[in-house]
DNA sequence: GAGCACTGC
């Protein structure tokens, strides 16, 4: 303890000596003694992130164990725990230290951990209890991020469970949550009632007008981009000094929305100058997440003397990246938004209204350093009809095959009566159920197979990981390790934005794809994971294919963390080993087949297919995939993912033999979601099961049982989603198109 | 003949 410093002292010049957490300390700490629950409150800037553990650190309660703080994020994970080893005078990683996913930087003397959500909920996995924590603190809970809802949850069980059965041990242990003001009352509640600890906050006051350029009747179209130009405009012309930040949905309208900036205000007489991408007085900078870090460098840096910087940004700046010197936001009301449709089984990208809440969070964005002016492009009636309340939580709106897994591993029998914060639909999570068991990952009582232990362990989606349990089972890992590394990183395909480049670009692609055998997209991944691995310069031969080099790096490190866990893996004697001759293309299409049955595909009319779900859909090859325009020639495919825009289409495709999937498609239909609510809360009774599997026995030939699943989703047509009313009309649309319908 | 918001293990 000799390095401690005092409690307030600072290294650096930061002027953070009122913060309004110091005068608490004493109270603070006192409330988290009395407590096993505890809600603490603070807007951006209260400083509860950084001193909370300090605190709790000087007071002692690191004696038996270390404390442990969870982020949404890897960069808030990295950078707080800089800054809190920094101001306690350590090396980081010794007592302070973090764990992101890559990059473990803690030692045997650390006691103060940051660490992302999904990082503790792996560590859970590996231990229950938690023994190496005496307080568990769960920071930017108001986020909702999926991993952070879980944790709540499991959190809130566990110490609950050991208060009613006097376990000494986890008697010890203690949850605090961090959240914005926002629900305090609803997290409390959730946690017993427990105390909910106000700090306030030091923030600057941002005033907040409606312009009134759309409102309701504007939901549904994307003509904002302008209205948004108009805006930032007239705070350049009107506004004293401070710079800009505009909140877009996309790329393709973040770049429309800057050239429109710089003809604008050229057409208003304002010197263009062709250094750079300004007009007199006004810097414009684009910002989204795939753009090279180069390029976003210098939005970070300050604008010359007399110069406003306007930067057009996408959500990224919301919460992962703060810019400073931001006086002024211009909110176009809306986001993309993935949703995943359980009624159709299909992720969708939308553009959407964003909630009161978040419209509040972009407008915070304008007093960081001093007071500020938010600009809704939006009326107050549109705030008032269109916008939500809250965003709806992920844990509501994404898939849960793999959280029903991990919740399942844990020791969590009742899947559906898990305290979840906000409950997902019940339906859904059956739906969840009927994937794990088709996958081989529950049984049919609910309990977790050997295999379902195993596929646990893989940060993947079940299906990747049940195809590569298969290769590893047949010893044929090699071929499907790098696959799923490549599945898993964003895009590797550079689509460059000039038409002439565009051809360079695709020409060297087909060149891949063909190397491949022409007719294979998961092929055509693993011939540019081995090619660029084998080249003494991969990032020269990235340049030279057109090959995003970052995803490419991020490949490489997924293929050696999934490659680790699988040795480890295989030291198990319950490890299964299968024999299989074929030829390598065969056995990879094989594997796949394996965890992606239920993403199989038949010829349907035209160039079209229909997937064999039981939903029926009719989907498209999406023309970046190399059998594009290859209809013609196939008759079953596997893909895998979807994607609805113009129309819906599948991605990352091969050909596959009907024969591969015969024995394989009666399983997604042995069960139907409604049957699995017994299933969920692993209470299956003999008679019930004597019940299956009497059905089971008189169950009909597989040519059958595949004939009728494709009969059952042609009869499909009276689906109220509003997806499913766009699939029909996409699809009548293009019917029209053929000629088909007069 | 299309296009990918943002996170995370």
């Amino acid at each position: 303890m000799s390095k401690r410093g005092h409690p307030n002292r600072k290294l650096d010049s930061h002027n953070d000596d009122d913060l309004p957490i110091f005068r608490q300390r004493e109270k603070l700490i006192q409330a988290v003694r009395d407590n096993s629950f505890l809600v603490v409150t603070g807007e951006t800037g209260s400083g509860k992130t950084t001193q909370l553990p300090q605190y709790l650190y000087q007071s002692g309660f690191c004696r038996h164990g270390k404390i442990g703080i969870t982020q949404p994020r890897r960069v808030a994970a990295i950078t707080v725990a800089q800054r809190v080893s920094q101001e306690l005078g350590y090396d980081l990683g010794r007592q302070v230290g973090y764990q992101v996913r890559f990059d473990d930087c803690t030692s045997q003397d650390t006691v103060i951990k940051y660490m992302t959500d999904g990082c503790l909920l792996r560590e859970i996995l590996a231990d229950p209890d938690l023994k190496q924590y005496s307080i568990i603190i769960l920071d930017e809970v108001h986020e909702r991020s999926l991993n952070t809802d879980i944790l709540l949850g499991l959190l809130k069980r566990k110490l609950l469970q050991s208060r009613e059965s006097l376990s000494s041990r986890s008697k010890s242990l203690k949850l605090v949550v961090m959240s914005a003001t926002l629900e305090t009352g609803k997290l409390s509640a959730f946690l017993a009632d427990c105390p909910v600890f106000s700090i306030p906050g030091r923030t600057f006051s941002v005033t907040e007008r409606f312009c009134n350029l759309i409102g309701p009747k504007d939901v549904e179209s994307s003509v904002y981009v302008k209205e948004v130009v108009k805006v930032a405009l007239d705070v350049h012309t009107c506004e004293p000094a401070g710079d800009i930040l505009v909140f877009l949905t996309g790329q393709s309208e973040i770049e429309k929305a800057c050239d429109m900036l710089y003809d604008k205000a050229e057409s208003i007489d304002y010197r263009y100058d062709v250094h750079d991408h300004s007009v007199e007085g006004l810097l414009i900078l684009p910002l989204y997440g795939s753009m090279p870090t180069d390029q976003q460098r210098m939005i970070f840096q300050p604008p010359p003397a007399g110069v406003r910087k306007c930067v057009v940004a996408t959500n990224i700046a919301a919460t992962s990246l703060t810019i400073r010197g931001i006086k002024y936001v211009v909110d176009s009301g809306f986001v993309k938004q993935l949703n995943h449709n359980f009624r159709v089984g299909l992720d969708t990208l939308e553009v959407v209204p964003i909630s009161k809440s978040e419209a509040q969070q972009r407008a915070g964005r304008a007093g960081r350093t001093s007071s500020g002016k938010c600009f809704r492009i939006y009326s107050r009636e549109f705030w008032e009809k269109c916008m939500p309340d809250y965003t709806i939580p992920e844990v509501q709106r994404t898939s849960l095959t793999a959280v029903i897994l991990t919740l399942k591993c844990l020791g969590v029998h009742d899947v559906i009566r898990f305290p979840y914060l906000d409950s997902p639909e019940e339906k859904y999570i059956l739906v969840a159920l009927k994937q794990l068991y088709q996958c081989d990952a529950i049984d049919r009582r609910g309990h977790v197979t050997t295999l379902g232990r195993l596929m646990a362990e893989f940060p993947l989606p079940p299906g990747l990981t049940r195809a590569l349990l298969k290769a590893a089972s047949l010893g044929c890992e090699d071929i499907l390790l790098p696959v799923a590394a490549m599945l898993s990183v964003e895009n590797i395909f550079i689509r460059p934005g000039r038409p002439e480049k565009q051809q360079e670009s695709e020409q060297k692609h087909r060149q891949l794809a063909t190397q491949a055998g022409g007719c294979n997209d998961f092929a055509v991944l693993l011939n540019v994971f081995e090619k660029c691995k084998a080249s003494d310069t991969p990032s020269a031969w990235c340049r030279d294919h057109w090959i995003h080099w970052r995803a490419m790096k991020s490949a490489f490190s997924v293929e050696k963390q999934l490659r680790d866990i699988l040795i480890r893996l295989k030291q198990h004697p319950d490890f299964p080993v299968e024999k299989f001759d074929g030829s390598r293309s065969e056995l990879l299409r094989r594997c796949l087949c394996s965890g992606y049955f239920a993403n199989v595909a038949r010829r349907s009319v035209g160039r079209t297919f229909c997937t064999m779900d039981g939903h029926g859909s009719v989907v498209h090859i999406h023309p970046s995939s190399a059998l594009f325009e290859q209809e013609a020639q196939l008759d079953w495919i596997l893909f895998h993912d979807v994607l609805v825009t113009s129309r819906v289409y599948v991605r990352t495709i091969c050909p596959i033999r009907y024969e591969w999937v015969k024995d394989l498609l009666p399983k997604l239909h042995e069960v139907e979601p409604h049957e699995l609510s017994s299933v969920a809360r692993e209470e299956v009774t003999d008679e019930e099961m004597a019940k299956w599997e009497t059905k089971e026995a008189t169950k009909r030939r597989p040519e059958e049982a595949a004939e009728e699943a494709l009969k059952k989703l042609q009869r499909r047509n009276s689906n109220d989603s509003v997806l499913a009313a766009r699939l029909r009309y996409l699809q009548r649309k293009q019917e029209r198109k053929l000629g088909k319908v007069p």
